[in-house]
DNA sequence: CGGCCTTTTGAATGTCTTCAAAGTGCGTGG
DNA sequence: CCACGCACTTTGAAGACATTCAAAAGGCCG
């Protein structure tokens, strides 16, 4: 299993991912980042494949990812699977504004994960909006950022070609992993077998690798144990119409 | 234009049907009903085809649907559609808890409909939801139902056939319709021409005919002018993998 | 070295799309 | 009242796109 190293995963957990991306969002006084960062002391394990909330579950303990990868997915009684949504390091997961809701999907970790408790936020956020108005604001982007992201995702899955949908979930990892600085400009690690991104672009394994490689051929992208480059981002982003989702309004609109 | 009446709409406002949809998600009060009823109150009538929302409009006016049908979508640039979801009478839009968010799809109306003013729905549950338990918790459940079915809609996408997806989306029309007093145990009216429920389903339009064809062929379904009889409804659901989405325990779990 | 998971390849098949045109139903204007 | 126009549905045929099955190749760990 020591194949996530190798993937470019840094699996000692950085207390202030989350920060870092909240920051995207609105300004945060030192006293909501402390928050932010102690949030770190109260961790916990899973190995690769554990599930981290059932469906069903009532979502009454909010979670932080600090290392590793995990997603939201579904599958049918014939095993076919429809993953809806990888959670990457500094999102939160099972975090709901709604109080006692129930998770739709079930979460599971694709890597070795290390999660944390995001409760003190939820009850910062909730209990006492007045004193935290930074930290209320940015989760309530991250939210709307994440609806942004299922539409997105239902835009690949239903209306375009395995090369563009291909193209468009490179570039919106690579954008989310930037935010919280896990990628470059033009290089990203995305630690998935060809099988879990498949199920994730609604393709079969088979075809998404013959994609992958078209894309290779093209030019496009370098891909080579889980690091992908990205030799022409520019191209990518027209072939795939991807349009950056516009946080900046988002945020904007919440000042 | 009198497409739509012959189509099964019921074009008169029915100042009840959010109530009853509501209903379903909680008790409500006396006063909580006629607050709902009030809404009808200050109502709008709109063409087919007129924009209710706009992408990246302020969500500061929620509306209630009355009468008619609208759904989100987004289009690629080169004029590919995908619909993400379609408003029905009852159905709340432009609805969103978090305040001072942004529309991240235009909405339309894809019938002649009348919409009516929900400040006053928003207003009771933001300002003072102690007053209106029932109200609360019956939104909450909504908005959850809404995520739900967007789910729904990204598995049938994503992984299902044309022929499973079409046998799930009537089901899960019917279904929502069924809430309202809109459809039958066995029959829907669908005033929707075959390309706007291609553009919601992933498929193109000659695609979609030819799908229906093989539903009728099958003796599963009828379909003449809008209106949709399921002639086996167990072995439609079947076929889909429909399940309901779990309303009760949402609502229980929200109790 | 051997086993297991993942990636890659080939070939056949099936699903879905595209293009083009014909058919149908309905409202409008002659 | 009929004819026409328009939007929607249906049909056919060709081809592109994607899946399936099967097997080989590669990489990593024990």
């Amino acid at each position: 299993m020591e194949r996530w190293r190798a993937l470019g995963l840094d699996t000692s957990p950085h207390a202030d991912l989350i920060a870092q991306r909240l920051s995207h969002f609105s300004e945060l006084s030192g006293r909501e980042i402390a928050l932010l960062e102690s949030l770190a002391q109260r961790t916990d394990e899973s190995t690769a494949g554990s599930e981290l909330i059932r469906e069903g579950q009532l979502l009454d303990s909010p979670r932080l990812l600090m290392t590793g990868w995990a997603c939201r997915y579904r599958t049918l009684p014939d095993g076919r699977r429809q993953i809806f949504k990888f959670i990457l390091p500094g999102d939160l997961f099972g975090f709901c504004l709604r109080p006692k809701a129930v998770a739709l999907t079930a979460t599971i970790a694709l890597t070795p994960v290390v999660t944390a408790d995001a409760s003190p936020l939820a009850t910062a956020i909730t209990r006492d909006a007045a004193s935290h108005p930074g930290l209320t604001q940015a989760c309530y982007a991250t939210v709307g950022l994440d609806e942004a992201y299922l539409l997105n995702q239902l835009v690949r899955v239903g209306r375009q070609t395995a090369y563009e949908r291909t193209a468009h979930f490179i570039l919106e990892i690579r954008e989310r992993l930037a935010m919280v600085g896990l990628a470059g400009e033009a290089s990203v690690a995305i630690p998935l077998t060809q099988e879990i991104m498949a199920d994730a672009l609604g393709l079969s394994v088979v075809h998404l690798n013959r994609t992958l490689q078209q894309l290779r051929r093209n030019q496009l992208i370098e891909f080579k144990g889980g690091m992908v480059r990205l030799l022409q981002p520019q191209r990518l982003a027209e072939i795939a119409n991807f349009r950056a989702p516009h946080v900046t309004e988002i945020a904007r609109a919440a000042a």
